[in-house]
DNA sequence: GCAATAGGGGATAAATTTATCCCTATCTGA
DNA sequence: TCAGATAGGGATAAATTTATCCCCTATTGC
């Protein structure tokens, strides 16, 4: 596994809020998640971009910081559910305000967007 | 400057609004010019962690995306000031949120992200 | 003249994050 | 028996982001 060389900056709560949902995938996880979507194949099917990799790793770090807990079923297939903890919880009304200000602004964001990376 | 090789998605809100806000320091960013702190010499104080080349780099693309503007002053010494745009202001609510949860959640935060960190 | 302040950016290195590729295991259905 | 579903991870490459270093303008104060 890859070894930090620098420590993150934890002084205040954007910090503490960023070392948790930083990662290209989490968030959306997590919304997926408490959508219902428990079982690592459904959330790959709602998140086709990324590899099942990177899901697996963004999954086990949101499990190490304790905001999704993991059942493992002992049956062949394997089955396996993500659930969020209560303190995972308490987080989706804020991700529900990210998404539904994306949402509400959506035409100008694409377009500004689009227009910095056609620069 | 570093030009992409594939494409961000921009599927949904979630997507949209991390294409913005992604960058280490842009949050803070955007809370610190929500203060009242506008001049970049004050925001390079306010975030000493970061380098003045980050900063200005952030700050620029906060810009493109319209969510700050840029006054510059033709006086010598330079003299320089960003403002959130309307468009930016309708994101503190939402950083706030942000800022809130992490506050509230300080310690629990703290602990879960150390651990993860010595493991 | 030199340092400090103010603001900015090119070139490059280092750090970090994602993606790719490949391998494990077992069961079901064609 | 082979394909596909299910879940997971090591090793490594590629992409992306941050950091470092150095250079520029011009003014004020020592």
């Amino acid at each position: 596994m890859y070894e930090r060389k620098t420590l993150p900056n934890l002084n205040c709560g954007l910090d503490l809020i960023g070392e948790v949902l930083y990662g290209k995938w989490k968030i959306r996880l997590l919304w997926f998640i408490s959508q219902g979507h428990q079982r690592p194949s459904e959330l790959q099917r709602k998140i086709p971009d990324a590899t099942r990799r990177v899901l697996n790793i963004q999954l086990n770090e949101l499990e190490d910081h304790e905001l999704i807990t993991k059942k493992i079923y002992p049956v062949m297939p394997p089955k396996v559910e993500y659930s969020l903890t209560d303190f995972g919880k308490t987080l989706i009304p804020v991700i529900s305000a990210l998404g539904t200000w994306g949402d509400k602004n959506e035409e100008h964001l694409r377009s500004v967007i689009l227009r910095r990376l056609e620069a």
